[in-house]
DNA sequence: GCAATTCCTACCTTTTCAGTATGAATTAAA
DNA sequence: TTTAATTCATACTGAAAAGGTAGGAATTGC
């Protein structure tokens, strides 16, 4: 898994179209402004979303977007995925240029690097978009 | 906690350093062959771990560099957070300029982000150099 | 003295992130 | 039926960082 601020970005206008479910479609202008993320970037953010069906689109004046499932089934490694593409968790499958090429069984930190994603990935498992929205308070712990 | 390359490295030559600190001091020549890292970027490396009491150098021929302290005492968290510099974890933190300058307690994700942060430092905190280094296997999850 | 080493610092190249720019297609509403 | 609001699509750009090179100085065992 990867992560950035793309991610981040994703994670929190979904967190805002769950906000604002009952509005009917919400616009992008509308994120932009609420979440202080650029219009522009906020689009190619979203086409990544309805790719992976997490979002659907209204298209035209009035339209927006709203979300495919209620928020309390929407992962939020699932919104990560979508938008940071997957490939690379920065560890050293990057096909034998560097990193895992001696002969075999080497690079004593793949076992770890591979078990540190699981970790992660575990960690955006257990919380669903409806955990950031309720009283924007985490899940305790 | 940042993750790079750099991190994974230093983690990959102290390990080769932990699996022949019985070998006197290991030059970085000899860690540069073995693990297949630049030696000039060892060297940058070492400068690092070396500020952080993480290893001593033995300067002059035959000379290289010894760990400070035995492999089970090492955590691998000390190793990454020698080389990277910490600072930014992919968070909002960026002083006001973008992300939580949203009056107050905006930014959803905050909270979510410092979590994760916590949990990858755990998680680190919980390997010991000498993990890494019996039979090449991790504990197990 | 010489070769092997650590130390130091400046530079360079490539990639990626984050964001702009531009314009088209679609549609509600005036 | 025009207009404004929107999504859709794609190409470009600027800056930063990652990953690494280059060159040389200082130290020390043989």
């Amino acid at each position: 898994m990867k992560l950035t601020n793309k991610g981040r970005y994703a994670v929190m206008a979904m967190a805002d179209l769950a906000q604002f479910k009952d509005n009917g479609p919400i616009s992008l202008t509308d994120i932009s402004l609420r979440q202080n993320i650029s219009l522009a970037y906020l689009e190619q953010i979203f086409i990544k979303l309805k790719q992976e069906n997490l979002v659907k689109s209204v298209r035209g004046a009035k339209g927006g977007y709203v979300l495919e499932s209620p928020p309390e089934e929407i992962k939020i490694s699932n919104i990560i995925s979508a938008v940071d593409e997957k490939i690379k968790t920065l560890n050293c499958k990057k096909e034998s240029k560097k990193g895992c090429n001696n002969k075999s069984s080497k690079c004593i930190t793949h076992n770890l690097w591979d078990q540190l994603d699981q970790h992660i990935n575990s960690f955006f498992e257990k919380v669903k978009l409806q955990d950031l929205v309720k009283k924007n308070q985490m899940v305790d712990r």
